[in-house]
DNA sequence: TCGAATTTGTGCGTATGTATC
DNA sequence: GGATACATACGCACAAATTCG
């Protein structure tokens, strides 16, 4: 009897919400209804209680109710060959600006230049039909492009095609892309621009793109985790 | 005032973590003196410094105090080829359990199987070192497996070494596996087992191996999202 | 080695404000 | 308007761990 009581209560609900005797958008007894049923003060059952709203897994709405959350399915974003913009399946619009700037540290070493080194920073929304889904930015050399025909990444006649053939059009082969996948709470604006309800979590994926060992692109695609996921099929066998 | 008492005290320590002003490694003010400090009671401190608990910023150490909490640099974990247990590189020892169980309704779909239907399911606990790494589970159909050598997937000549190749071993071919990413607040139960903060972020990984159309086998992997970032890479031109 | 003080984690009972039904 | 529910707040209490003289 080691585990405090609030957690064990906390384990009890939780147990009943994952094996469905709890449903999505139904109502949890109320801490009176608890404290009665498991003989404790009602301050332990509002304890029991946010532990699962922190884990996600019921919302309270005041005067009316503690309710398990409904989870919008996640939806599935297949993940595209590399070097897409974006790196994801959308079927929408997406706006674009673009900006020279300085490269903050954490990018020039990325991008294997000096920090303050001159970049072109573009910010993205993409949209699947009218919903915001992707938050990205990307950070390119300006070493690399200055004067060239795809300067700007979303002007000119490779408007929109990604790095890799933005990059081919100017004798830069793209030969390789890595690729980092992690998780954080989205910061305010984030939660702003994706419309995301507080204390949300995103995804972030960041990539690199590589002429030999040289890069030559590096963005970041942040994405509701709530609302999404990604996927991608490996052929067993395939040479990697 | 609209903001609560003990979410004001949260802003201005966290201000206060952020600015440098309270250093990693170091000492938050006890409850009787932040009680005092803002002349609240000491149940007000104790729910405000349960706030920065919950975003991860500071941990509490019974007897001793609660302090800002150090942030490792995320370790860069590399992605297996497909099908292997687990799907990342670690260099460690696994904890395994097996046991036959029903499916759940989530996993009946991702098997191709009536719910209820009868699977092996196996709990992991991968280290790498002396550290827990990831959480993980497994299903498998035991229609496909009843009986054969590999029943059981820690025992055997086949043990550890990933369902592709334990399939193989009953004549059964994984042609293909699939691939989800998503990320969510942790579990109070992983946050213990893996040693996080309360409502940590981890990312969850699921994948299923399939022999044609026919799901073999399914799983899912949960590591935290502050420690670790999954990478890969492509070679362009590659054969997807 | 011992004991006193401090600190966290947990728990109880009560009270007030406000939203919902 | 009254009953109910959540969110917040106050004050107290005790166990267990730690710290320090």
């Amino acid at each position: 009897m080691s585990r405090p009581t609030y957690l064990r209560i906390a384990d009890d609900l939780r147990h009943r919400i994952q094996e469905g005797e709890l449903a999505p958008g139904e109502r949890v007894p109320s801490r009176t209804q608890l404290s009665r049923r498991y003989t404790v003060s009602d301050r332990v059952a509002v304890e029991a209680v946010k532990v699962l709203m922190n884990e996600g897994l019921v919302e309270g709405r005041p005067g009316s109710g503690t309710y398990v959350r409904r989870r919008p399915e996640a939806r599935r974003l297949h993940h595209e060959p590399p070097g897409a913009s974006p790196p994801v399946a959308l079927n929408g619009a997406r706006r674009a600006t673009s900006a020279e700037a300085t490269a903050p540290a954490p990018i020039a070493e990325r991008l294997g230049v000096d920090a303050g080194a001159d970049v072109m920073r573009t910010d993205y929304l993409f949209f699947d039909d009218e919903e915001p889904i992707v938050l990205a930015t990307s950070w390119e050399p300006l070493a690399l492009t200055r004067d060239t025909a795809v300067m700007w990444p979303e002007q000119g006649p490779f408007a929109s095609q990604g790095p890799v053939c933005r990059m081919a059009s100017i004798g830069v082969t793209v030969t390789r892309t890595t690729e980092t996948v992690s998780a954080r709470p989205a910061l305010e604006e984030e939660s702003r621009r994706l419309d995301l309800p507080r204390s949300a979590v995103v995804i972030v994926l960041r990539r690199t793109c590589l002429a030999g060992e040289r890069p030559v692109e590096t963005a970041e695609f942040v994405l509701s985790a709530e609302r999404h996921e990604l996927s991608q099929e490996f052929e067993i066998g395939e040479t990697r």
